[in-house]
DNA sequence: TTGTATGCGTTATCAC
DNA sequence: GTGATAACGCATACAA
């Protein structure tokens, strides 16, 4: 490995010349610029990032801190961030964290000691101490989620009433009103169940408890468990809001051991519209998220802070409603002519 | 943001003390390991890892090259690499590289730039351009993924000969003869479609060469198109056996339009067990291949090659058949008393 | 236009 | 035990 030293004393220069050429700054002549780039084409001279980083404090690099992310939906957030960070020239370290956030603050601390120029924290809420901690850091720091997690730091979100709303919306407008709905199990409110009722209300459809079941994860099988209970407790639905895809596909599951026919009994709508969302039978209409955009947006974010110095402000990124083939229309008259 | 001086002056020590006691060496008394220790806590102090890199030589950070790292398939790679990676200490940098390849030389050259203690390259194949450059990078590199793509550098696969000859064996077993595959379009020859072929000879089941087809994708879409192309080329077939999880639903829906029932008019036998292939309906029988446990594996080596210097054996890990719902017997016989 | 010298935050080699 | 001080590889203020 060779060093700056190594090609200054090969072009007969000093180090400070090889320095200006290498940044292309001025102060030299064409003469000597080929000489030396011939000196760093033939030693395939790289500067070191380590030695420059020390100097110029800034290292390039993000870290990006994501809980528990084997599931698809980090896996797009990620790629988001990983594709504009290199086009802004800054690498993206990864640190996984387990679900209970155990490891959290020994990678705030790796990338603390590596001197990473921001952060971005995906993750359902920012503990306390994670907060402290990035607060002392003193870099840009970013969230990023489905969630609005906190409003101390910037942050690119979705507006899950507005989205459940929308779904809800959807459903009604394709003629159901016995709507079901597999909701998160959370400590405080729910924002998505509030758009649920808010689109009944605004509907007069009168909310009924029974339809809601809340359940303790996103994954498959919680969707096939949760939509079973569902099912036991509202088994006059016609239609149920999911709030994941892999729950849905777990519902289609459920559905199809007890006998329901999905859509032609009971409708489905879900929410993150991932690869899945496509590759199930029937295919599922779904809501949207732009998550490969939000990821690009919250390292646009952290790009943007580092070089202007400022917070950025927070993103409420669009949703849509993507329709496919397992949510059909009730209303009698149109049934005989469109049958689903 | 503190440095050792500033830990050293509170203290009262020189930065040498300072030093010492950080990377707990001897030659200094308990008095002064406190007090230096205060210090430290009382400013937050965290050493430099830029400067420590430049002395060391050693960033503590390995690259990981994944291309096109959407699919699943390398989120579970890259999740054992990164998990097994932090346990040793390593941070993890990930370039995810178009399909082409076209950024991958500008991603090895950052981490070059970075000093990067080691390169851990995912992917079918590896570029002569590729080798050449890592070779001069002077860092421990392993290759990881399906196919033993180069034996001039450690890695860490998988026997695809032998995998596809156990998943047509497990269909034979099962008493199938007409076996259709849709195997991967490859320039050379495919160890996939050879094991397909060995397993048929070895059973004295002719090799019938419309009852193979090549896809150019391993995705949802391509599963749709080539299942159908495959049924329209080999109608006659009672199984199949297909290269990857997404494309093995994807012949699952193809089969649903084409009115062909999986498994009781066709067997399906998928490849990766990945999630997905527990979401179909019905779930899929599939060659599992040990994902996680390779990344880690591949992560394990090169922290081993950063520590002992010297390059590390390949390792060829284990496969084994998950059994599901889309394989079913065939025997009349068997057909009785246990229909699929 | 070019070179010298200093410092970035460490570690390590000497002295004391 | 402890403390100067020289690297590490580079950028830059200052001289020339």
């Amino acid at each position: 490995m060779h060093t700056i030293k190594d090609v200054a004393k090969k072009a007969n220069v000093s180090i400070a010349t090889v320095s200006r050429i290498v940044n292309n700054q001025s102060g030299y002549s064409e003469e000597t610029k080929r000489k030396v780039l011939a000196a760093i084409k033939e030693l395939n001279y790289q500067p070191n990032a380590l030695a420059r980083g020390l100097i110029n404090k800034r290292t390039h690099t993000i870290g990006v801190l994501l809980p528990h992310f084997i599931n698809a939906f980090g896996m797009e957030l990620l790629h988001g961030i990983e594709e504009k960070a290199h086009e802004e020239g800054l690498s993206v370290i990864i640190c996984s964290t387990d679900s209970f956030g155990a490891k959290t603050m020994k990678y705030l601390q790796v990338l603390n000691e590596k001197r990473v120029d921001g952060v971005i924290i995906i993750g359902p809420k920012l503990e306390e101490e994670y907060y402290d901690y990035v607060k002392r850091m003193a870099v840009p720091v970013v969230l990023l989620g489905t969630e609005k997690f906190d409003n101390r730091l910037p942050s690119v979100q979705v507006d899950n009433r507005a989205i459940a709303y929308s779904a809800v919306k959807h459903l009604i407008d394709k003629g159901h009103e016995r709507i079901g709905m597999i909701a998160f199990h959370e400590n405080g409110p729910s924002l998505r169940a509030d758009g649920y009722r808010k689109a009944l209300e605004d509907n007069d459809i009168i909310f009924n408890q029974e339809r809601i079941v809340f359940s303790s994860g996103f994954a498959f099988e919680d969707g096939v468990h949760f939509f079973r209970k569902l099912m036991l407790q509202a088994p006059d639905i016609t239609a149920a809001y999911i709030i994941s895809d892999e729950m849905a596909v777990g519902a289609i599951t459920a559905a199809d051991r007890l006998g329901i026919k999905v859509p032609h009994d009971v409708s489905i709508i879900s929410h993150d519209n991932l690869r899945v969302a496509d590759m199930s039978i029937p295919k599922l209409t779904a809501v949207s998220l732009p998550l490969r955009r939000m990821g690009r947006t919250a390292a646009e974010k952290v790009f943007q802070m580092i070089q202007t110095g400022r917070p950025s402000e927070s993103s409420i990124m669009q949703h849509e409603i993507v329709e496919r083939d397992s949510v059909c229309m009730l209303a009698k008259a149109v049934r005989a002519k469109q049958p689903c």
